[in-house]
RNA sequence: GGGCCGGUAGUUUAAUGGCAAAAUACCUCGUUCGCAACGAGGAUGACGGGGGUUCGAUUCCCUCCCGGUCCA
């Protein structure tokens, strides 16, 4: 949808959309800025220009609009103070890790804390009406910008301000009326100084109104009026209008403090205590000028060092304050910055990596790395972990409780960074070493070991970039569309009753509504529909084997194999018990397993995703390393732990809003649950989680749990392969006879290891004392081998091809005119092996060839050396005879 | 989930369907009061595991393990 073609339909009708009481009660007017056309309310008269186009944008820059000064954390005890007076609820910031959608990695906005998907649809669920919520938001768009223009963060306190007017809560009239009071009387601002521009809102299918306030430029917050669905002209009200109002923390500390940049006011101590780290000379009246002018320039110009330049001319900024002032400062921003987002993430249990969400991390924390080494700086990063800590644990007290878990991750992150850096730099030595590489190469560099192109321009190990590079990299990227799924005729069919949520008979008589070729939907049915990593029920129906089933929305399809019954046949079904008790009590398993991963390893586990089958099941988990043998028995005994504990396992039902609440989201293991109503499975208060599957009735049912195999499946994942009740008690057995085995195997191999060893030992004794006899000139038989004027040859059965190799190798490097002939067995081969000095009138490759020939093989080498053989032992006399004749003549 | 790269002496890295190299560390000797430095000599490996092709595989093929990395 056309945003624009929406403003222009709004604007034209202000009253129906804009006017509020506020505006006549105070006596705001509307105008239409002289330089953009955009229209705006003020109660200046003088004004005629926007906030974006006009003269005092960012003047509170050394001049703030309010008396009093608050800083990030009093600025939201000022917010929450106000709204609670005013009869909102304040709650409780909810995970930057958004685990409740599957299409975001992060939250991104307050109001996303209050969208549940349901199919394509977005629905909105409140804890409460109106409310308001601190939500820290991450957003890794403008990562660049970070640091080096004063208002950009990559992760912010969103303040939410909420309401639903249908159900007890208000509408515009009043929420434009108290975020006015929030700035008037709250933060004290002036009244001519708020200025409210008009705007729309628009996505994912609905649209609406909105106003956005500004004080001297600066951009506070927008409350936006979501109350239209479909297309523009035939659009219709929302049954569920809701207020969306953002406003950024930030900046309300920004504005009542006026310094230079947003940062200098929103980290705490921490700024000061890197200044001093970093001994930044700084002139506030030099910084002041210099990010006015930034904030000023920062939309007129796309690339951002067009802007610093810009910046930098107009304020009068020295090379030498340049060098120890801006850039230093732009240094401590991004690091304060990156590293708060690190530790809200890392606290709500994202990990870096090299995959999805968790490469954002990964870049901040390189970032982080990059600028201290950029600047020379000895910074103890768990130091800057507790400033953060110690200053945010007010607002958000559960940072506190993660402290040491996010300086373990950091630390392992770090270290790894550390290592990628070594490996890069050894490669560029290379690459320096050996002239330009092909784009080829310059590709596989960079797919195969992160390697940049302007990494090796940095270090200049090329010296300029291939413009194909990028075009060629593209190319190879270009992804496959995924392939649309078959649809089935579903429609009208009603949805399938599921028994296994209610009374679960393993036999049971039902109504065949729908056939298909291969399948039948019934009325109802104890046959569990493929889901939530869950293999599904086999059994029979009717006669005919149930070969999969699996859920099309509400509605079950049974695939069966050997006859299709009519369509309103009552017809007879059995459910495979074992099959279903072995799969049951691998879901429980699993569930118990992810729980005690998480107490043995660290807060940050969680499942990535699960799959239970009848003889084996394996459970995949956030971690960021390779797990011990020692780490595996741990998990391996607290879950066993559990089961020989016998706890109850409980199945309720609860409203999703009333769950999130009471459990947190710690019950999204298994991800997003798509309903209204979440079954909620706890065994005991130990492990929660929203789930569909079918789960055993106490934890001793299960009997005994086996980890057989765990793998690192991917950066920041790790495999466990478990089997559990029975197939667990078989696991078992059969590694105590797979043990007997692999101890007899390894015996044999150690004994056929130490007679290699003894001889190759004896052959290193006898091979100085053999060519001492030759080389002083000997002949005849000299230790089994004939020898003629230092040539020799022997086929002698107890020497092997250690001691063909070394002894010949040495013979003709101490002695040109000798040469070696060595017959000997190999397996099922004969083979042999010649060397010749180069003045010994022997060609040892045409010897090699002949007797390979009359061995029927083939043999190669040069005239120096040469070896070959063949599998005709018949001719093992023959081939003897040959050798020694061609080598002693 | 899909690719790609790598695994060789204690360490860092070469090369190769036919004797597996170099640097460094190590050992011995020499110069030195001693150390460093230098010179001479020496020892060191089943080329990640398993299977296959071959007379012969570290090299080619398959598979597994480990590490790295890019894209979804």
């Amino acid at each position: 949808m056309d945003k624009s073609q929406i403003l222009k339909e709004f604007s034209s009708d202000p009253d129906k959309y804009y006017n509020v009481k506020l505006f006549a009660e105070q006596g705001f007017t509307r105008k239409a800025c002289t330089k953009c056309g955009r229209f705006f309310w003020t109660l200046n008269a003088d004004r005629d220009l926007c906030p974006d186009d006009g003269l005092d944008t960012y003047s509170f820059i050394g001049d703030p609009p309010t008396t009093k000064r608050f800083d990030y954390t009093q600025a939201w005890k000022q917010v929450e103070e106000f709204f609670v007076k005013n009869n909102h609820t304040s709650v409780s910031r909810y995970p930057v890790v958004c685990r409740w959608r599957d299409d975001l990695y992060f939250t991104i906005a307050s109001i996303v804390d209050f969208q549940r998907i349901m199919g394509s649809k977005v629905v909105f669920e409140f804890p409460a009406n109106p409310l308001v919520v601190p939500q820290t938001c991450l957003r890794f768009k403008d990562l660049e910008n970070v640091g080096v223009t004063g208002r950009h963060f990559s992760s912010f306190c969103m303040i939410g301000q909420h309401s639903v007017p249908d159900l007890g809560g208000y509408w515009k009239d009043e929420c434009v009326d108290l975020d006015y009071r929030l700035l008037t009387e709250q933060f004290g601002i002036r009244k001519e100084e708020v200025v409210f521009v008009e705007d729309v809102w628009a996505g994912g299918g609905s649209f609406g109104p909105s106003l956005e306030y500004f004080v001297q430029g600066l951009e506070l917050g927008n409350a936006v009026f979501t109350e239209f669905q479909g297309e523009l002209g035939q659009h219709t009200t929302l049954d569920q209008r809701v207020i969306d109002m953002g406003a950024g923390l930030e900046r309300f500390a920004w504005i009542t403090n006026g310094t230079p940049t947003a940062y200098d006011c929103c980290f705490g101590p921490i700024n000061q205590m890197l200044f001093e780290k970093v001994g930044i000379d700084s002139d506030s009246n030099v910084l002041r000028k210099y990010f006015t002018e930034i904030a000023r320039v920062i939309d007129k110009f796309d690339d951002l060092n067009v802007v610093r330049r810009h910046a930098i001319k107009t304020a009068g900024v020295t090379d030498s304050q340049l060098k120890n002032m801006i850039i230093p400062l732009e240094g401590v921003y991004l690091i304060a910055d990156h590293l708060r987002t690190l530790i809200f993430a890392i606290a709500d249990g994202a990990l870096p990596s090299n995959v999805g969400g968790g490469y954002n991390l990964r870049m901040m924390l390189r970032r982080i790395n990059g600028t201290i080494n950029r600047l020379g700086l000895k910074l103890d990063i768990d130091e800057l972990i507790d400033t953060h800590i110690d200053y945010l644990k007010d607002t958000y007290p559960e940072l506190d409780e993660k402290r040491g878990d996010v300086k373990e991750i950091l630390r392992i992150e770090s270290g790894r960074y550390e290592e990628s850096k070594i490996h890069m730099k050894k490669k560029a030595e290379k690459i320096r070493g050996k002239g330009v590489p092909t784009v080829d190469e310059l590709i596989t560099l960079y797919e195969s070991d992160g390697i940049t192109p302007e990494y090796l321009k940095e270090v200049d190990a090329i010296t300029e970039i291939p413009s194909s590079f990028y075009a060629k990299l593209s190319d190879l990227h270009q992804s496959d569309k995924k392939k649309p799924m078959a649809q089935l005729e579903l429609d009208g069919i009603a949805e399938t009753e599921m028994l296994f949520y209610k009374d679960d008979p393993m036999e049971f008589e039902a109504k065949v509504l729908k056939v298909f070729e291969k399948g039948v939907v019934l009325d109802r049915t104890s046959f569990y529909a493929r889901g939530g990593g869950q293999e599904p029920d086999l059994g029979s129906i009717a006669g005919s084997k149930v070969i999969d089933v699996n859920k099309h929305g509400g509605i079950i399809l049974h695939e069966l194999e050997g006859g299709i019954p009519k369509e309103g046949d009552t017809v007879k079904c059995l459910v495979d018990v074992t099959r279903r008790a072995n799969i049951t009590k691998n879901h429980t398993s699993t569930h118990i397993l992810n729980t005690s991963s998480r107490k043995i390893l660290g807060s940050w586990i969680w499942q990535h995703s699960a799959f239970k089958d009848v003889d084996h099941a394996r459970l995949d988990i956030t971690h960021h390393s390779s797990l011990s043998d020692e780490e595996v028995q741990q998990i391996e005994d607290a879950a066993n732990q559990m089961v020989k504990e016998n706890i109850p396992v409980s199945i309720d039902y609860y409203d999703r809003g009333t769950a999130e609440q009471k459990y947190g989201f710690r019950i999204y293991q298994g991800g997003v649950v798509p309903v209204k109503s979440v079954r909620i499975v706890s065994i005991a208060d130990k492990d929660i989680e929203a789930c569909g599957g079918t789960h055993v009735k106490t934890t001793g049912d299960i009997e005994l749990i086996k980890i057989t195999k765990t793998k690192r499946i991917q950066d920041g994942v790790v495999r466990l392969e478990f089997v559990s009740g029975p197939t667990a008690a078989a696991y078992v057995e059969q590694q105590k006879v797979l043990q007997v085995k692999n101890a007899e195997e390894s015996a044999q191999k150690e004994i056929k290891e130490k007679v290699r060893e003894e001889n190759k030992q004896k052959s290193r004794d006898l091979i100085p004392i053999l060519l001492d006899e030759v080389l002083a000139g000997n002949s005849g038989d000299i230790g089994k081998i004939s020898v003629k004027n230092k040539l020799c040859f022997t086929a002698d059965e107890s020497y092997d091809d250690y001691f063909h190799q070394n002894f010949g190798k040495k013979l003709v490097s101490k002695e040109d005119t000798a040469a070696y002939c060595g017959i000997f067995e190999a397996g099922p081969t004969i083979r042999v092996m010649i060397f010749a000095g180069t003045k010994s009138g022997v060609d040892a490759g045409t010897i090699a060839r002949e007797i390979s020939t009359i061995l029927g093989g083939s043999g190669g080498g040069d005239s120096k050396f040469a070896q070959g053989g063949g599998k005709d032992t018949s001719k093992k006399e023959q081939a003897i005879a040959k050798a020694k004749s061609m080598i002693l003549g």
